[in-house]
DNA sequence: TATAAGTGAGTGAGTGCTCACTTTTTTCAA
DNA sequence: TTGAAAAAAGTGAGCACTCACTCACTTATA
């Protein structure tokens, strides 16, 4: 599906990423309703005219910037899933280590997706969560199933429902970085700040012991 | 804190019944932002001049719902967490069972708390999550703590890192069951349809299994 | 009669989006 | 090389609409 104009298409880099970053920042901080295409306008230097001839209306604008960034996250999954010679316990770290690393650096992603999550619009819905879900999904059970081949991954398992079970523990860790509600629930639970770096040993430790119990067999 | 005027604790149950279900079912359905006063007002058969007798803003009375419905699991949790003689499985069991359950009876409550949880609101976030929050992590901590005690559970766990991780299930199975994104999710991770009765048993078979590994020790 | 409760048209501050217009870039014959 | 015409890109005031909230008024109750 095709969010944007060919006249968008043919704007120069240094633009395009204005018009992206601004976009993200607001519907991020904002939500998709409560977002301000004016202020979206203003915010890239260019014309509320203008960003109506790149897309045609807020939502494909919201749909374009989150087809973008699902795209980058799809990249670094690959690189791990087709990591040859690695234990699953050593992906599953790896994943967490990138989870990591990205609420710091692309926060206002993590944001942007955490308003999707909630957002109850019912036809944006099922074409997101395909375009975003389906490629994670596979990845998982992939690596659970692999594992339960070699007898790294517990045997009595259903690797759909556990490849489940292990992304809703990566999504509540990531929403927990980025500020707002479940920040605060990261505090009451467990101690302040978890979002900072000196606190990552302890989050992936803890999070591994947690997911080894869940999911694999004893070492011998 | 006080969110109603006295002019509405003073109404007869049965109208403030009628506009608590208004309030809930408009913003569970539409999220806070785009949830509307005037439409509440006209659900509940009361014009919108009362309302604003009865709550003096938009926010207020979103704030007042959330409180009361917060009362009504945090009866149900301390229930299970006072019962003697339980073990921290039978426990554990015995919340996800009253959380499916919730899900169907309640399942406008809960949409509302995945709307909070995605709010990006700063002011309503830290009180809200200090009302709700509060008791849920305190009951999770106990019972993990004291299953250590007893051997029941891991020792080398955090008590309050392995209570997030558990409330983070909890969460992300609520979630899927009331649709939007998150249960779309689920269909695509796992198969059609979680929220089909013949589905509970799957569930949490494969719930408690994941749990089980992840936070208690082998039977002898 | 006095007090409390209830009403809903109206207000004004937005907001998504349009369109008549200006500016810039491209084209190409002289 | 030039410059006029055509095409493309850009603009922002304003339109149509939404919605939280008010207030002058009516109705019910003590």
């Amino acid at each position: 599906m095709k969010y944007s104009s060919p006249r968008f298409d043919r704007l120069d880099e240094e633009k395009k990423q204005r018009i992206i970053r601004a976009a993200i920042d607001e519907f991020a901080n904002l939500g998709f309703e409560a977002a301000n295409i004016n202020k979206i306008a203003r915010k890239a230097h260019i014309s509320v005219g203008s960003l109506y001839k790149y897309f045609k209306s807020k939502k494909d604008l919201f749909l374009y910037v989150i087809q973008l960034s699902s795209d980058l996250i799809e990249e670094e999954l690959r690189a791990v899933n087709e990591a040859p010679f690695m234990s699953v316990e050593s992906k599953i770290e790896k994943v967490l280590r990138i989870i990591l690393r990205t609420n710091r650096q692309q926060a206002n992603l993590i944001r942007l997706y955490l308003e999707l999550t909630s957002s109850s619009n019912n036809d944006m819905t099922k074409l997101l969560s395909f375009n975003l879900e389906t490629f994670s999904s596979q990845c998982y059970r992939q690596i659970l199933a692999n594992g339960q081949a070699t007898g790294e991954v517990r045997a009595d398992i259903d690797p759909a429902m556990a490849a489940f079970h292990l992304d809703n523990i990566f999504l509540a860790l990531q929403y927990s970085y980025v500020g707002g509600y479940l920040y605060e629930r990261y505090r009451i639970y467990v101690k302040e700040g978890i979002d900072s770096i000196e606190n990552d040993e302890f989050v992936i430790a803890e999070t591994m012991k947690f997911l080894q119990g869940a999911l694999l067999n004893a070492k011998d």
